[in-house]
DNA sequence: CCGAGAAAGTCGCCGGAATGACAATTCGCT
DNA sequence: AGCGAATTGTCATTCCGGCGACTTTCTCGG
């Protein structure tokens, strides 16, 4: 496989497994309540493995799940979600396999919502169809405007954006370099030197696979967004 | 309005004006006939405007439709759409306005689906929405594909795999270099240097405005489609 | 507490492509 | 036919960023 389709994957994968990700209402869930299920996951066991044939989709209910892809026999982590979030949907409405796993990383209690249950119960219910389904086209198209506002734009300002992006609650954005690099297609070095010069500014520190972003109004003129 | 927007606009719109675009089949239509009602419009008459408010998608019945979007005051040609393509839609769905204009330029007959009349429609014929929403989902997911497979790749690929793409019937691209080289976020003299190389090998000719493929197979090795 | 392996930090080299600057064509209009 | 604007064809210059090659630092499992 080659790297643009692993970048694409990743943005995709990634794209779905945002916690503000919400097109399902606890009323939505009572509905659908009868195609699935609820299942708890021990951690470290798979929610869904890449590559599968995406039978499924879940609603992270409680705990920590982790995506990842595994690329030359390497996992590679595309992010964490929580509680709230939807993943699977996207490749199970599609009918293709999952582009990512999703491996529980604390104990995780998860609703299970099988398709081909699912299907006739979106059909007696299309109002949450609707909305399930438009929520996605934001999705997808909320990344392929990421995608392109990166395209074209020096690493330095490819990293900034992706560091605003990235930032969860505390400002900390738990990737790797090398992940970092993966994501946005760059090299690793590049990456590197792009993160010093900010950290020698003041603009964000750095730890083992962390980044904390420090100064976000900076960091925001940088990507361009001003 | 930024160069990165622009060109996810771009995008947007030249993907979305593809003719193989087609999530509704005439059973379909009857069924919302009553959302909506063929519209018949004049060469050089609108179907809608760019950032309009998406209050309405088309189905073409007959004609062909010319996409485009004004930048600067002018007038940059996106695509032309002909019989069974829908229009539109995904803007509507998302109650976004729309991302180009579009006119006809031929006598044109569409059936226009009304954003208000359709949604209860579609309430009752849900099967009906969940094939459409899938088939825009599928649409934008092959966009966010062709975007990334474009990027981190010589211009001299990226050309290629435009061109392979673009062409018309007669294995014509009615385009300027400056508007290809927009497409491609690239530099006018890349373009152009990328297809003196073409030309060169006899792969392509070029005249004002305008390339033609000639060697379809030598393209595709460039482009990487092998 | 320690060792292996992963991740992070640096350097030099070099190619692809943006930029700026012109000359040469071509087309639309008067 | 002829003028001006748009388009195309070429260069020389500059620079971003990929790649290879290390060294240093950090983590985690035993």
């Amino acid at each position: 496989m080659d790297t643009a389709e692993q970048q694409h994957l990743a943005w995709l994968a990634r794209s779905f497994g945002r916690t503000d990700y919400l097109p399902l209402t606890p009323s939505d869930l009572s509905a659908i309540a009868s195609s699935g299920e609820y299942v708890s996951k021990y951690p470290g066991t798979h929610l869904f493995k890449e590559g599968a044939e995406a039978d499924s989709a879940y609603v992270i209910q409680k705990g920590q799940v982790e995506l990842y892809r595994t690329r030359n026999e390497r996992r590679r982590v595309i992010g964490r979600i929580g509680e709230g979030a939807v993943i699977g949907d996207i490749a199970m409405f599609q009918g293709q396999p999952y582009v990512s796993a999703a491996r529980a990383i604390t104990p995780v209690t998860a609703f299970r919502v099988d398709r081909t249950k699912l299907i006739p119960v979106l059909l007696a219910n299309p109002r949450i169809a609707m909305r399930w389904l438009v929520a996605g086209l934001d999705q997808l198209e909320a990344t392929q405007r990421r995608v392109i506002r990166l395209m074209h734009r020096t690493v330095r300002e490819q990293v900034a954006e992706m560091l605003l992006d990235e930032a969860d609650g505390y400002g900390e954005v738990h990737l790797s370099q090398a992940s970092l690099a993966t994501l946005l297609g760059a090299s690793r070095q590049s990456i590197n030197e792009a993160l010093s010069d900010f950290r020698k500014d003041g603009v964000v520190d750095t730890a083992y696979r962390m980044v904390r972003v420090l100064d976000e109004q900076r960091l925001a003129e940088v990507a361009g967004r001003i």
